[in-house]
DNA sequence: CGCCAAAATGAAAACGGTTGTCAAAGTCTC
DNA sequence: GAGACTTTGACAACCGTTTTCATTTTGGCG
């Protein structure tokens, strides 16, 4: 019963940044998978409560997944252009966190850290804003 | 012309925590203001333009706008179970991005980094929601 | 003051991603 | 193979947000 979650978490894997549920589903059904929209969904739901994947709401609010090289903790710096993504420790970020949660009286600290900018690749010269 | 965007603002700056677009034009209507839901989303985005309001999305999705107290860079410490909101400055943390994203050779390096935690008014062990 | 043009407004429809519904298909155990 | 339970997926419902477009308001100018 786990096959099609499978699927859908190697099809993650065989990709290098976030991927959104509709992007997934689009590429499984290209490789010629038998496979629905609400169920890509319901296994990307169920590896990100699993940890397995990586849950980010873009700007636009959409849902990104991606899998996780590592089970740690971890953020993620993405190119703003490219969506090149690297995995990256922040572990004064963390005690930033729970640092400045327990200062106001706040319990059961979690906290959400994006890095954008732009990859050197992308930061090229050209007139671009 | 920027009567009804004043009004948005004002709004906004009467509430304690972040709101969604809906919950402010809600609250215009019970006011009794003659606004409709469209007004808001475009005063609110114009504001959030300008910067005079911060915007964040919520888990779920949704936009949620507040009136910064101030101007300068900083973020925000939310409790999950009420909504109170803390604003915190974090040098550390603006440092370390800068840090992380330059190591990787990222430039015009931005950060969204929000905490969610549980308030002591809401952490009382028992009479839970 | 009256008139035209540009900007703002708002009701309703469109949109897009996500979630729910529900019947059909698959799986497992006996 | 039968029966019970789970998973699947087509489709519709949802919900927040954006767009459309006709109307109203505002401002400038003769």
């Amino acid at each position: 019963m786990t096959t099609r979650r499978d699927a859908v978490h190697d099809t993650l894997r065989g990709s290098s940044g976030f991927r959104s549920a509709q992007d997934v589903y689009a590429e499984m059904r290209l490789h010629g998978a038998k496979i629905g929209l609400t169920t890509v969904y319901r296994a990307l739901q169920a590896l990100a409560d699993g940890g397995k994947v990586d849950v980010l709401r873009t700007d636009e609010g959409e849902s990104v997944y991606r899998a996780c090289a590592t089970d740690a903790h971890h953020h993620h710096l993405v190119c703003r252009k490219c969506g090149r993504t690297v995995e990256v420790a922040g572990p004064a970020v963390e005690r930033w966190a729970e640092m400045v949660g327990s200062e106001h009286g706040f319990t059961e600290i979690t906290h959400t850290v994006e890095v954008f900018g732009t990859c050197s690749s992308c930061s090229t010269p050209s007139r671009t804003v």
